[in-house]
DNA sequence: CGGCCGTTCAAACGATCGTTTGAGCATACG
DNA sequence: CGTATGCTCAAACGATCGTTTGAACGGCCG
């Protein structure tokens, strides 16, 4: 029978797993399939056996964590959409709580660097992948803050949310200058990212 | 005689304007040397005969476009530093203004992509060649940030720089949603996205 | 036991990369 | 005129890339 559909646990899993490390650290393209399978302690043809192409590896990668990181992100905008009393704050929480919360494990925070990558390099096709798979996440988003934010055009409104967009991109993937003091721990050093960008957030999106 | 500092000019300046085309386009690593010289009309072997190796060429790159770009930002903040009524929105006026006018050139526009670009990978050399050549004019601007934000604490300041770093590579490189609708020419979408961006950062720097 | 099938493996494929080479060209100068 | 010099050119170098191949392995079932 040809390879079929197949969760065999260790090899994906492993290869899924230097693969995040790899790309965060040296981009797509950086990140060669020999040196992957190396760190992976798998064979070089196991990616093309287990995936297909390096391109769908890329995808899976992304499948793996957005399906469950947007599922609760959506769960938790839903619990507070379209209530009198939500806040900014609130729903600026369901967008990067879910996020945070992924940082527990350590590999999920090497994956907030690969989705900042994803954003930085141009690539249509991973764009469109983003765009085609998860773009209803950030519309669900979009229009809970139009709600929140009645006194700006659409136009505004877009305007800043790209803004934000791009702060939480920097921040949420290390590239800026803040770096982690040694005696802060990784979990609490995430957290105060969450808390700074919160507040710089909502400034930027409600001032007159 | 083994070549020499030589400005011949013409095969130069074509190559670094292809290159910044592409670098723009594709990134550094995925632009290569025979798009770029194809691109330029002239030989492969020019870009190691004119600038060594391709790493020399994309720091000639940032050269020839930061020099004087910073310089201006630099007159600009001095013509303002330290100046009682000095606001918030001259001290980024300073910084983004320079940006802006340099993008009057088309090829000009493309560099701000470029440096996006160097910001979003994470190229260790890169990132160090920036920092050494360019990080004093950072420096300055934070200086005069902090000197018209007394109330923030040194750590609160540098959070809020970051974040305002993030949203403005992202703007001005244009990775965002956000696209210049075909009525608008590109000088005027370029001002209003300084328009936007000051005044968000300007909400994002000062909020209590 | 014997055959099957999912998986792993070393080896090779062709393509493309940055870089180097050495001949060829044109201009300037003794 | 003849030689040196700055530059361009086609061709090749070795390295590395993603992908493919076909043999070998190993557990499971008839």
């Amino acid at each position: 029978m040809v390879p079929p559909v197949n969760s065999s646990g260790s090899t994906k899993e492993r290869i899924l797993g230097a693969a995040e490390l790899l790309f965060a650290q040296r981009g797509f393209d950086g990140a060669s399939l020999r040196q992957l399978t190396a760190a992976a302690g798998v064979n070089l043809a196991a990616v093309n056996y287990h995936f297909g192409s390096k391109d769908k590896l890329v995808e899976e990668v992304f499948r793996r964590r957005l399906d469950a990181l947007n599922e609760r992100r959506l769960a938790a905008l839903a619990s507070i959409a379209g209530a009198p009393q939500t806040t900014l704050e609130d729903v600026l929480e369901a967008f990067i709580r879910p996020a945070l919360d992924l940082s527990h494990d350590d590999s999920g925070a090497l994956f907030m660097r690969v989705l900042a990558r994803a954003f930085a390099e141009h690539d249509d096709t991973l764009r469109q992948f983003l765009s085609v798979n998860y773009g209803h996440v950030m519309r669900q988003f979009t229009a809970e803050f139009a709600r929140l934010l009645p006194q700006l055009s659409k136009e505004e409104l877009y305007w800043r949310i790209d803004l934000v967009t791009g702060a939480l991109t920097h921040a949420m993937s290390g590239f800026g200058m803040i770096q982690r003091k040694s005696d802060v721990s990784e979990r609490a050093h995430r957290e105060q990212t969450a808390q700074h960008l919160i507040r710089f957030a909502v400034a930027g999106l409600s001032h007159p």
